[in-house]
DNA sequence: AAAAAATACGAGCGATCGCTCGTATTCGTC
DNA sequence: GACGAATACGAGCGATCGCTCGTATTTTTT
């Protein structure tokens, strides 16, 4: 390991810059070295002085990505809350910084990637991934303590998936059209998690099942009114990760 | 347009297959039109006699999976059924020719792609996605009559979404892992879906909610036993389209 | 200020890719 | 069996890509 003078640091951050905004416009695969290496202000020998191939920018950029929203996801986490809210404030509380995240970094969702990537992406992707799966996951664990762990495992999965698969028409909507989307998703995930706590969970505390039919979770953007949508959410960008 | 012999009709299917087959193992880019060439068993020039580059591939394939899906879901669709049946039937029955197809053809998911696609093969993606975004756009309109035009299409496209997000790790598993991702799929729609049709929908026959909690969409996989799928689907390949 | 280390450059190497082209073979038609 | 059309071949072109290398400059250390 060479030791790094604030000038290289300052490159890392601005190659890695320059690749997420690459990859957010042309994709992985069609985002040139050379291209990452002009776009960051330096040139292609340069860029291999801080990184041995394109595959270890992925990876580093998985890195901070991991990094930044694991602190923007910690908050969401106080031990407390996480079994003690109603689902319905824990799924807004969940995705809420995920989609800030997203919103804030647009080609996050490339690392993101609904596990599809080009081949060599694929590992880079993992982290990000088993990252927010390894916390829903622990999250699933406390509420529905009913469930066996591959069961839990799942859902973690499947919750995660629906979440990852919605961001890329999220990120691209923009206004009420994107409020309205995260509307559908927090519907989707309560309607998705709220049967699995109905029996020995938490605080299941919005009327697990009163009306003649299931439609605990409609509650939102379902009503007469045309959105309602969850309160904004902080920009939790990752850009200056470093500078 | 050149008259077609026999020969090149079983050359066209050659390619597809091929090329299908090497999507699903190395993903659209890494796949060279000479390494498609080479698994049809015919050389890179033949193969320019039938497709005028990469992306035409894409397309005829992204073409010959819309119509073979189209005839596996027209099935599904009897105008009757869709008004009249359970949604838990419903569903069911639209997501099984898909799971089918996909399972039959791995490598389809890079076609039906959750969006994300490389460059150029955007374009081919697009119809088979629209398809089936279409035909359940179709259904949703006429089972939740309520909604306003865009609500409905945004609730399609997040119930595709969906689908197509659990699509890989599904063809991915097999045997109970299988079924029971299934099952996840499954309780996802119907938990999205249901609160949609509560108000002025059709026959939601199938016990809406009778004991005391709202596990109506539970009812698979999360009893006592440890699976209880969904019944085998039948298998719906593509291979032999033309053969 | 000299030596060492880190950073910067950019032409270009080797490999690969999508695709072409000149030519040879097979098929349909009469 | 002759002729045109369709099919088949595969070496290789031009472009691009990831990456290297020799060298020059700047910063840190001594």
């Amino acid at each position: 390991m060479v030791r790094r003078q604030a000038r290289g640091q300052q490159r890392i951050t601005d190659i890695l810059d320059a690749a997420l905004a690459l990859f957010a416009e042309v994709g992985y695969a069609a985002a040139s070295t050379n291209a990452i290496a002009a776009r960051a202000g330096i040139s292609p020998g340069s860029l291999y002085q801080f990184f041995r191939n394109k595959e270890e920018i992925a990876q580093a950029l998985s890195e901070r990505l991991v990094t930044a929203l694991g602190e923007a996801h910690a908050a969401a986490f106080a031990e407390r809350d996480v079994v003690e809210l109603p689902l319905e404030e824990l799924v807004d509380r969940m995705t809420a910084p995920l989609i800030a995240f997203n919103v804030a970094n647009p080609g996050a969702k490339v690392l993101f990637g609904s596990g599809d990537v080009p081949t060599g992406l694929a590992e880079a992707t993992r982290p990000v991934f088993a990252a927010v799966a390894g916390r829903v996951t622990a999250v699933v664990a406390a509420r529905a303590p009913a469930l066996s762990a591959p069961e839990t495992e799942r859902v973690a999965t499947v919750a995660v998936r629906i979440v990852a698969a919605m961001m890329p028409p999220i990120v691209g909507a923009s206004g009420a059209e994107r409020d309205a989307l995260i509307a559908e998703l927090h519907r989707a995930l309560v309607g998705y998690l709220a049967p699995l706590e109905s029996a020995s969970g938490p605080t299941t505390s919005a009327r697990p099942t009163s009306s003649a039919n299931g439609s605990t979770a409609a509650s939102v953007s379902r009503g007469g009114s045309p959105a309602d949508p969850p309160r904004r959410v902080p920009a939790v960008p990752v850009r200056g990760g470093r500078g």
